[in-house]
DNA sequence: GGATCTACTTAGGAGGAAACGA
DNA sequence: TCGTTTCCTCCTAAGTAGATCC
């Protein structure tokens, strides 16, 4: 069965599309009178494009961010373009700069938000879905779908993650001028904001987006596209799937001939070989080059470079064992203690001879060569769907030896959590743990303690209760509270369990990007769970396409 | 054959809304 | 009913990977 979820011919993804283009954030107003900036404690009235910018800087006042050289020296620069010649000849030091005032009022607007009355932020929710209404939809080939991203991002201090070389630098406000619409030839074109014209209007069908424009930190391009509930994004992400599942039928192949390209005389074949069985053990990601100094040091599989691993001959207990430390996507630390093969073992060794800590791990590798190779082993083969279908073949294998069917619900969810746990431990999708969590911890423990002590207390009345024979009607009244209590008990005591075993896990990528939502659907199904325990409205939306086809036979 | 461009998926965090329990 | 906790939505950065350019 040939893959096509372009129902139309080469590359064509839709005959019909229109839209009303994107929304504009508000445009910048002046501050109040009585709101002053200081420069070397003189009030300076800044002009209208300094000002907006200064305002910037003042609502992280309370962010770390704003007390880091880079931050701050990237922004100081980038502000002083902004400024009038008469302001940058008299601002020249960031430290002699005063916000206060700004930050103040910023704060205070953000509390006058909060403190809104029900009727207030009523008709604030509704003034909101006027705009959803009117700018969130578009008509693609006869459906009405929702739009993902409709609003321009507005301008501010671009935050990267990590120690990102480019933090504090200004992103610019995007104009109609700047932005590159996309529509049907025969669909009406969105009118641009009054005054305004667009940088361009084309009609693409060949690809999905709507609109776009050219982002001046990164100098990357950003689209407005669907909704994941649309159509189009559902027949490609069941696409995917159907990817990972052909390489489920053929991954034994595969891995007999990796395992062999380890032994080939080729170098290259060899640092694949042990790339490709990195990416399939451990679910690391391909690891494509990057430009040094535009973006922060994180690596992937093809990109490692010496420093990021440590052999061991041996370490506690196990031999041959590979050490890996090195920040991965969004800066996030992968660390892990991997014993491997004795050939791995040995070609590392040997990758790593006569190396800097700064050198390429894999130096006759990259994820080009990589995916070309994939390519000739099974068609749309790439290094990231062996994320997919490690992730999606775990939380099935996960799923079928944790769950029981005389569960009662809340045990079967602890099984299904901990089965998309393993995930994600797998893909590494870390979060930082709550600031709340430990005293939130507590207060569980806490209230679990106490209903225990409510359950002792109830158990000895029925027990009091039972002897004397007369007081029968009042005994099935205990008897429920008895029960009643064991239940939130139990309860109580798996959510404790969960919320601990979940403290630096993240479940919600790996359950909507790498597992097969038919898996879920199945589950639910055999198990006799509702999928609203399981999937929330937008999840359900998102994978409506899985919903519909999948019966409780469907194995991944 | 490497650099650059383009289009798309994957990612964690912020903040607000809803749910929960005292 | 109120304060806390949990859930959800939005936001936009940061990846992957194929195409195109030179």
């Amino acid at each position: 069965d040939i893959l096509q979820w372009d129902k139309y011919e080469d590359g064509v993804k839709w005959k019909f599309l229109e839209h009303r283009g994107p929304f504009f954030p508000p445009e910048y107003q002046h501050l109040p009178d009585n709101v002053n900036f200081y420069y070397n404690g003189k009030v300076v009235k800044l002009g209208l494009a300094a000002e907006e910018v200064a305002l910037f800087f003042a609502q992280m006042l309370d962010h770390e961010y704003t007390t880091k050289d880079v931050f701050r020296n990237n922004f100081f620069k980038d502000w002083r373009k902004e400024m009038t010649l008469e302001e940058r000849v008299l601002i020249s030091d960031l430290n002699k700069c005063d916000f206060q005032e700004l930050h103040t009022m910023h704060k205070e607007k953000v509390e006058a938000r909060k403190a809104m009355s029900k009727e207030e932020k009523l008709v604030m929710k509704e003034a909101n879905q006027k705009i959803v209404e009117e700018y969130g939809f578009c008509i693609l080939d006869h459906h009405r779908e929702r739009i993902g991203n409709f609003k321009i991002e507005p301008p501010g201090l671009f935050r990267g993650r990590g120690e990102h070389p480019k933090q504090g630098m200004l992103k610019k406000r995007i104009q109609p001028e700047d932005v590159i619409i996309n529509c049907g030839k025969k669909s009406c074109i969105p009118e641009p904001p009054a005054g305004h014209h667009w940088k361009e209007v084309r009609h693409d069908n060949t690809v999905t987006w709507l609109a776009s424009w050219t982002e001046n930190v990164q100098g990357s391009c950003k689209y407005v596209m669907l909704n994941p509930s649309s159509k189009l994004k559902g027949e490609k992400d069941w696409e995917k799937y159907e990817v990972a599942r052909r390489l489920k039928s053929c991954v034994n192949g595969i891995r007999q001939q990796y395992q062999q390209d380890i032994k080939s005389k080729q170098m290259e074949t060899r640092q694949r070989a042990v790339a490709l069985y990195f990416i399939d053990k451990l679910a690391l990601r391909a690891g494509n080059e990057k430009e040094e100094g535009e973006t922060a040091d994180t690596v992937g599989c093809c990109s490692l470079r010496v420093e990021h691993i440590t052999l061991h001959d041996l370490l506690e207990d196990k031999e041959c064992v590979v050490e890996f430390d090195f920040l991965g996507k969004d800066c996030i630390r992968y660390y892990n203690k991997v014993p491997v093969t004795k050939r791995v073992f040995k070609n590392l060794t040997l990758f790593m001879k006569n190396k800097e800590p700064g050198d390429d791990l894999f130096d006759r590798l990259n994820t080009c060569l990589l995916n070309k190779h994939l390519s000739s082993l099974l068609p749309g083969l790439t290094a990231k769907v062996f994320r997919t279908f490690n992730a999606s073949i775990t939380l099935q294998e996960q799923l079928q030896q944790l769950s029981n069917m005389t569960d009662n619900p809340t045990e079967k969810l602890l099984s299904y959590n901990r089965a998309n746990r393993a995930v994600a431990v797998l893909c590494n999708h870390q979060r930082v743990p709550p600031k709340t969590f430990d005293q939130s911890m507590a207060n569980l423990q806490s209230k679990i303690d106490g209903r225990r002590e409510q359950l002792a207390l109830a158990k000895s009345e029925l027990k009091l209760a039972k002897k004397e024979v007369k007081a029968h009607s009042s005994d099935s009244k205990l008897q429920k509270a008895v029960q009643r209590c064991e239940e939130q008990l139990m309860k109580m005591e798996v959510q404790a369990t969960n919320r601990e075993e979940n403290k630096q896990i993240a479940l919600g990528t790996s359950k909507l990007n790498y597992l097969d939502p038919r898996i879920s659907v199945a589950w639910c199904k055999n198990m006799e769970v509702p999928l609203d325990k399981i999937y929330n409205k937008s999840q359900r939306d998102k994978f409506a396409w899985a919903v519909d086809m999948t019966g409780a036979d469907f194995i991944f």
